[in-house]
DNA sequence: ATATGGATCCGCCAAT
DNA sequence: CAATTGGCGGATCCAT
């Protein structure tokens, strides 16, 4: 398991034995998109890994993956993703069901009895879930009927034209429905497991799984396309929620603690402390971290000067970025464009 | 490259 | 009395 940086020990509910290990199973398609696959994976051995170094390796999760038909199921230049389990071969009793998407065409005419399966086995499960267009397997398999839920935009109109007893949702990343649970694409997954572990090991292991996650994948080694901020549903407090899409979308504007403890109705002390509590990092070192983002975002995406965008991201010049880049990414901002700019290729 | 002044963070204690 | 809030001051970080 690779090394992640634990910021603190998190607070842990009282849970009973029964509810301590959660089975969860991931049932993977023959063409999985690999990020789909492993993201929420990745996630929920994140909880296992914070927990773990927690002293409490009682809890967390046991992770297993089926398919629905074995051999390689995801093969690109030098590295192949096999399947060894397929899902006839699953027994015991199963916490989770989480479902990846599905070739289409090979959901209308699988000829075994996949679907029955499927039907069955969310009856028996405490929650069943689908990734992207999975919801589909989950439609198709009848257990959705009068059902909320969520799917990848793209098959918004095929989804509602095929399945007319389901209630579609366009609006949230991932969706509850009782104990069904939908999300909208590939990082949308990452969200939906962030909500499974909040609500299995309580907001604080979430929020400590989002926070090593997001330092993990903004390391200038992976490329996250996709900029992934903590999610602000994980913030109890509406005041500070609010004040962190603020921060986010006014990086230039006056960020300091003491406006920002005035904007929130709260005395300096208090809101850095509220603030630290509900978001995991102190207020200062989360508008640097806003403001570094909002500055990749440009970096990558727009062809504007380095000195306008550290304007408009709110440092006083540009040696203030090029530090604050050197400092959280270990690249400058110049070479940072170098290395993942859209525009211009390698 | 280093020094300086301001901002921030956080432990501690007092007030509510 | 427990929990939340506010203020103070030293250590540290950061911009100039």
């Amino acid at each position: 398991m690779h090394e992640y940086c634990i910021p603190t020990v998190p607070e842990l509910p009282t849970l009973r034995a029964s509810e301590r290990r959660r089975r969860i199973v991931v049932v993977a398609s023959p063409t999985p998109d690999p990020l789909e696959l492993i993201g929420p994976i990745n996630v929920l051995n994140v909880a296992n890994f914070i927990l773990d170094h927690s002293g409490r390796s009682d809890l967390g999760y046991d992770l297993e993956v089926v398919t629905t038909r074995s051999g390689v199921i995801h093969e690109i230049d030098g590295l192949k993703i096999i399947a060894d389990k397929p899902y006839q071969r699953l027994r015991g009793r199963v916490d989770t069901l989480l479902f990846q998407p599905m070739e289409l065409d090979d959901l209308w005419n699988r000829e075994d009895h996949f679907l029955a399966w499927v039907k069955r086995m969310s009856a028996q499960v405490r929650r069943i879930g689908s990734i992207c267009f999975g919801t589909y397997i989950l439609a198709e398999a009848g257990v959705l009927e009068g059902r909320h839920v969520a799917t990848h935009w793209a098959y918004l109109d095929d989804f509602k034209h095929r399945y007319p007893g389901v209630i579609l949702d366009i609006a949230p990343i991932y969706l509850k429905d009782d104990h069904i649970y939908t999300s909208a694409g590939a990082t949308s997954g990452l969200d939906l497991s962030l909500a499974l572990i909040e609500e299995d090991f309580g907001r604080d292991v979430a929020l400590r799984v989002a926070q090593t996650l997001v330092l993990y994948l903004k390391r200038p080694g992976s490329q996250a396309q996709f900029s992934v901020q903590i999610p602000t549903w994980l913030t109890k407090e509406a005041r500070i929620a609010e004040l962190q899409s603020y921060i986010f979308e006014n990086p230039s504007g006056d960020l300091r603690v003491e406006a920002l403890s005035e904007r929130a109705g709260m005395s300096p002390r208090n809101f850095s402390r509220v603030f630290a509590r509900e978001v995991g990092m102190a207020p200062g070192n989360f508008v640097e971290q806003s403001r570094l983002d909002v500055a990749r975002q440009r970096l990558e995406k727009s062809e504007a000067s380095i000195s306008q965008i550290a304007e408009w991201c709110g440092y006083s010049t540009t040696d203030g970025m090029r530090l604050s880049f050197e400092r959280r990414l270990g690249v400058s901002p110049r070479e940072y464009r170098r290395r993942f700019s859209s525009s211009r290729a390698s």
